[in-house]
DNA sequence: ATCGTTCGCCAC
DNA sequence: AAACGTGGCGAACGAT
């Protein structure tokens, strides 16, 4: 085929059908040939794929991906640039935060027209039901050529980044965001394998059988009832903090809400039934049956990832509650008969982020260690672990109260470089200013409304403007450390589903997959002979990520990883000693 | 009935 | 012991 040694091939699906039209670029994004019509874009991707694995330029995966993800081969898609991934992150160093990223918006803005809004993004496009129609969503004005379109904003997106301020880091950047467009489609198409039965028995065994219709299950209406008769007997609805507050002033008891925190202190009967309803009564709501019913087909565990969804870069996702799967669920993550879960989580990612960006010689030789706190407290907390990771929080999100303020106190002159780069990065929140991630993406703008009641405009109180100040101080404070660790988590699941694509597989249908991806943390379900090439892997992933974003740093960032059949027995491996289950 | 806000809990 | 960053989500509740 013509041009198949292009370096980037752009695509555009057709509306209906099968077809489309691919067009062979150079690495600026100047068209090398004649756009070409294909039948089957699918089949002509994939020849492509294997002739000359090109890096795919469309206008965004969540649109073009997960229609063709079902026609791929098993080696799938290697590389792609994501238009409407992109632009935002342009937009973002070029001061025009928040402007509309759809490729018609992009166009817009490059020919001088008006710039259409980006539609709103409901539950995506599930190709399920066979749906041949998607609605266009790319927002370009009727009678523009798509392909035209694509490449035009390509070849502008890729001159933005050759005159970013720092156009390695930028390329990077829009690379590993559109590698995790791929990712997200992907795990969104395979699934967390989740076993029904398994489920089932931990829902049986903490709330009771599956009620028939919409009916509390008896435990929970057993608690119920007792918690009303410990509450002097009147009609009681537990999910109505206003009612229950009620009740306890009834019994003599003023709270100042129902919070799990609160409530653990009070001496009262019912305190604990009340601590117990709940914890069984949000199971019951997020993740019981009903979830079930909703979210898990064929034994996998289908939610919708959101890439770039949270400001820091962290991704978000959309029903199903994924990224909140309470720890005691995850025993039903299972892996299929033969199969395993490599679960591999990277510890204390974000103060060795702080202490690989600042350079500071105290946090660089804490951060060579296994564990980093430990370094930390031998050199100047005494060795006292807790107070050493405690201090360390603290400075990463801005905490001043009690104790902790003499913490980071101590910190602050046994570790002047790192304490004074999230401090600048706080300083300059509260000016109104914008902090940047290690690979440079942008934090939002203060709202117009943030600089009104700053700067004294909007007739706000003093009190609310500072409070606005400072609370603005924490977010960059900590966004330069979160969205500097989703740099690097980014980075991790590139390579990693790289290295993936690489393993030799006998069996067709036997190649290991990411399946879950939790900002910290990646889980691959795996054929069991496997497991220990995907935990080297994984381990070498984490090199390459380390290297790409932070280049030749002493600090380490270490995978901890374990292979089960669950997720759960994954995870437990992977606590250390009881003491201590916090993250980080 | 339907919508938006508040509370509160889950994850990192 | 409890206020310190990013989110999603469900029930209650009050407004339309």
């Amino acid at each position: 085929m013509a041009g198949q040694t292009a370096p980037r091939v752009a695509v555009a699906a057709d509306q209906d059908g099968h077809g489309g039209r691919l067009q062979p670029l150079a690495e600026s994004g100047e068209p090398l040939d004649q756009p070409l019509r294909v039948r089957d874009l699918a089949a002509a991707m994939a020849d492509w794929e294997a002739a000359a694995a090109p890096r795919w330029v469309w206008a965004a995966t969540e649109e073009v991906y997960p229609r063709l993800l079902p026609q791929l081969p098993e080696g799938r898609l290697g590389r792609c640039h994501d238009v409407k991934l992109v632009e935002p992150l342009l937009l973002g160093l070029e001061d025009r935060y928040g402007q509309p990223r759809s490729l018609g918006a992009a166009w817009a803005r490059l020919h001088g027209r008006q710039v259409p809004p980006d539609l709103p993004e409901g539950p995506g496009g599930d190709s399920d039901q066979d749906s041949l129609f998607a609605p266009d969503r790319s927002r370009l004005p009727p009678g523009t050529d798509p392909l035209a379109a694509l490449v035009a904003v390509h070849a502008e997106q890729q001159r933005r980044i050759a005159s970013a301020a720092e156009p390695a880091r930028t390329r990077l950047l829009c690379a590993a965001e559109s590698a995790g467009g791929l990712v997200a489609a992907e795990m969104g198409y395979d699934g967390l394998p989740w076993s029904a039965q398994a489920h089932d028995r931990l829902l049986v065994d903490l709330l009771g059988p599956r009620p028939r219709g919409g009916a509390q299950p008896v435990k929970l209406a057993a608690l119920a009832a007792e918690l009303q008769q410990a509450l002097g007997g009147r009609p009681l609805n537990p999910d109505s903090p206003a009612q229950v507050l009620r009740a306890f002033a009834e019994q003599g008891i003023s709270l100042s809400s129902t919070r799990n925190w609160v409530l653990r202190a009070v001496d009262h009967p019912a305190a604990p039934l009340l601590l117990s309803y709940k914890e069984l009564s949000r199971i019951h709501a997020a993740h019981g049956w009903a979830w079930r019913d909703a979210w898990v087909r064929d034994g996998r565990f289908r939610p919708e990832y959101v890439v770039g969804g949270v400001v820091s870069g962290r991704w978000a996702s959309r029903g199903g509650g994924a990224l909140q799967i309470p720890r005691i669920m995850r025993g039903a993550a299972l892996a299929d008969p033969g199969w395993l879960l490599v679960v591999a989580d990277a510890g204390q990612l974000e103060p060795r982020v702080l202490a690989a960006m600042s350079g500071d010689p105290g946090m660089i030789r804490a951060g060579a260690q296994g564990d980093l706190y430990a370094g930390l407290a031998a050199d100047a907390f005494g060795g006292d672990r807790a107070r050493a990771k405690l201090g360390l929080l603290g400075a990463m999100y801005g905490q001043t109260s009690g104790e902790t303020g003499q913490l980071v106190a101590v910190l602050r002159r046994r570790f002047p470089q790192a304490m004074g780069l999230v401090e600048a990065a706080a300083r300059t929140g509260e000016a109104g200013g914008v902090v940047h991630s290690r690979l440079g993406r942008v934090c939002p703008p203060p709202s117009l409304g943030w600089l009104d009641l700053t700067e004294g405009a909007s007739g706000g109180s003093a009190e609310d403007a500072a409070r606005d100040t400072r609370s603005r101080g924490r977010f960059t404070r900590n966004f330069v450390i979160q969205a500097s660790a989703a740099d690097w988590a980014l980075a991790l699941i590139a390579a990693l589903r790289r290295r993936l694509a690489q393993l030799p597989t006998s069996v067709p249908g036997d190649r290991p997959r990411l399946v879950f991806f939790q900002h910290d943390e990646v889980v691959v379900h795996t054929p069991a002979q496997l497991a220990d090439a995907v935990r080297e892997a994984v381990a070498a992933a984490g090199e390459e990520a380390r290297r790409l974003v932070f280049g030749d740093t002493p600090v380490r960032f270490p995978l901890d990883t374990h292979v089960a059949a669950s997720y759960q027995d994954a995870k437990e491996g992977t606590e250390e000693d009881g003491e201590d289950t916090e993250e980080d």
